[in-house]
DNA sequence: TGGCGCTCTCGAAACGATTCGACGGCCCAT
DNA sequence: ATGGGCCGTCGAATCGTTTCGAGAGCGCCA
């Protein structure tokens, strides 16, 4: 309360021992009588010191206990998906029982005047121990270049393998080639697909082959893929701007509201999904009857009940976790390898066999 | 690479010019000469230095840049709720654009041994200039303890007054008193509510007069009494045990399966409306004509169409930009004031006159 | 009784930066 | 020519803690 914060030399004093026998009463590592530590303790709660001060630790010890998160994205639309919700529980979750903070980076900071995006000014200066890029790292990152120069070990989550770090990744590729042959089996022949953005200039429309070009987000271009490998053509590819209900209805409205629709629409996340439903809903298309719908994620959505969406499910919160896991191994001097998770396909009852 | 990291009195070393004058050419405070900033900006590009150790500064300057952001709860549950996500992404924005960071503390740690909780050790012992609790604080919570034994500045969101700390509000009673004045115009007299959990003993039933008087978490209270003020007094009070779809789903069950069902039913969030609707449909009643229903929040909820949800529209971003707000006030050494913001009633088609 | 070893405590040196007061030039004005 | 003001640079102190090596005291055994 009176003039400068009470420190380890005021109790110490108090308690009438040196500093670093103060330190060690705290700290627990090495030897001190119990009488000792006892005194320094009460002396502590006596003055109201509660604890040491994180700061003077971190300098010394050069850990911070913090790992960095880097959104790659705004927050807002980061956390409209569920996806990135529970992948970050995860890794709270387990960054939190070892004791380490999560610090959020929201790795762009819209600038109002221009259109320009500069890095957060927290990428460049904020303390952490490690960071990870949890979602939609590329190639030439600035962000993960900011990182790699300041020397912070870095884990990436569902980036491309040519990033100089460990990735966290999905099968996305085998998950989508399973959801494709589904439908093939199913008798689908004219099959549109909804897709993740592209890049971080998102845009909401049909895809040409310019665009296509610039398929830049591994996810997207995964899943892709793996619909290609089942052996299916899209009719249409559909970019929507944002893994969000409403730009899923915006998108399906795309794919579907043509002269000659597909019979089965495969959406690259179940946000997406469900915006198609309701698209074909507006449409007045009966599902599975006249379209099937597809997502990914395997997304728990009650709202789309009695509906249940076929989908291809991937394990959200183990996700988070794998990541957490590598923060604490990078943070003990190992060199964790990437990791691809496992997806299962998972039938509903958006996905039928198309009308004769 | 080497043997340790690069540090300013390497840089100054290497530029041929004291320590001090190499921390004003990074630090921008003080006067300092052109070529002189120059050579050790180009010092520093050569060995790879990338800026003044965020810990050394942090000590000396005894801020560390970062706001707790305390989550009175499981991190899964807080960010299935869009609620949530919206203030914290206006705290978010508002405190970013200053520099500072955000840490995420997970206030409880569930124990697997017992069923008891402890507080997560982040909050004892991370370095934090300022906290934010940032929903469902509670008189005597352990985490604002806590937080006011260390001595950091604390700002609450949606607590009660009687702590001692400024808080962030919304008007919360005077906006159900209009919603309840809204079904009472429309000629309604059997009311139904189904509220936000009562306590951290969150319980899913109907509210009997002993679970009444534990009601401890004060929105609920508040927009529980908002109702009573407008002279409406519930038929049926039913606690869900979570914001989520599902809940309102179940509590919507039971207040609407009953014999002398309601003909009005108010969720105080949106999110349990939309379950109190799935529980409707589930039950076969029409949505206005059979039954009411309202919500609280003023969500976007697209995959409600096209009914569009009567509900409380509270201004959410807004929240976290005022606690936001607050926390840089707190910083610069002053004392803000509580507030509470403004909401809005805003009808939609789930509320209409009682049949007959 | 003397020596050895063990336990506990202490002092001092980091950790990496900021900041304040002092000082050395230089220019300009008198 | 000389004194005053100003700009730019430097040394040194400081932030609060941890850690390491040294040393003090004590008990036990020979």
């Amino acid at each position: 309360m009176g003039h400068s914060r009470t420190t380890l030399a005021d109790v110490a004093a108090a308690a009438g021992v040196s500093v670093s026998t103060a330190s060690l009463a705290f700290s627990g590592s090495g030897p001190i009588a119990d009488d000792t530590r006892a005194r320094v303790l009460a002396a502590a709660a006596e003055l109201g010191y509660s604890g040491p001060n994180p700061l003077g630790r971190s300098l010394r010890s050069g850990r911070s206990g913090i790992a960095g998160v880097v959104i790659g994205d705004q927050l807002r639309r980061s956390f409209r998906d569920p996806v990135s919700v529970q992948v970050l529980d995860g890794l709270v979750s387990t960054l939190g029982r070892q004791g380490l903070g999560v610090l959020l980076v929201a790795s762009e900071a819209q600038v109002d005047d221009e259109d320009a995006i500069v890095p957060s000014p927290l990428l460049e200066s904020a303390a952490m121990d490690a960071a990870v890029v949890i979602w939609g790292a590329h190639r030439d990152d600035p962000s993960l270049a900011v990182l790699q120069r300041r020397g912070v070990p870095v884990v990436v989550g569902e980036g491309p393998s040519s990033v100089d770090a460990p990735v966290v990744g999905i099968d996305d590729r085998g998950g989508s080639a399973a959801l494709g042959r589904h439908l093939l089996d199913l008798g689908h022949r004219r099959v549109a697909t909804v897709t993740l953005p592209f890049d971080r200039r998102r845009r909401c429309g049909p895809v040409d082959a310019a665009r296509m070009e610039q398929l830049d987000w591994t996810p997207t271009r995964h899943r892709l893929a793996g619909l290609r490998d089942a052996g299916i053509d899209p009719v249409a590819v559909v970019e929507a701007d944002a893994s969000l209900v409403e730009a899923g209805q915006a998108a399906g409205r795309l794919a579907l509201d043509v002269a000659d629709p597909p019979t089965a629409v495969v959406a690259q996340s179940d946000l997406l999904a469900a915006g198609v439903l309701i698209a074909a809903r507006d449409l007045g298309l009966r599902v599975p009857d006249d379209v099937s719908v597809a997502g990914f994620d395997g997304l728990d959505l009650p709202w789309l009940a009695p509906d249940v969406l076929t989908t291809v499910a991937q394990p959200l919160a183990a996700k988070g976790e794998a990541m957490g896991q590598m923060v604490l191994e990078l943070l003990a001097g190992g060199t964790p390898a990437s990791v691809t998770l496992d997806v299962e396909l998972r039938p509903g009852t958006t996905t039928g066999p198309p009308r004769g």
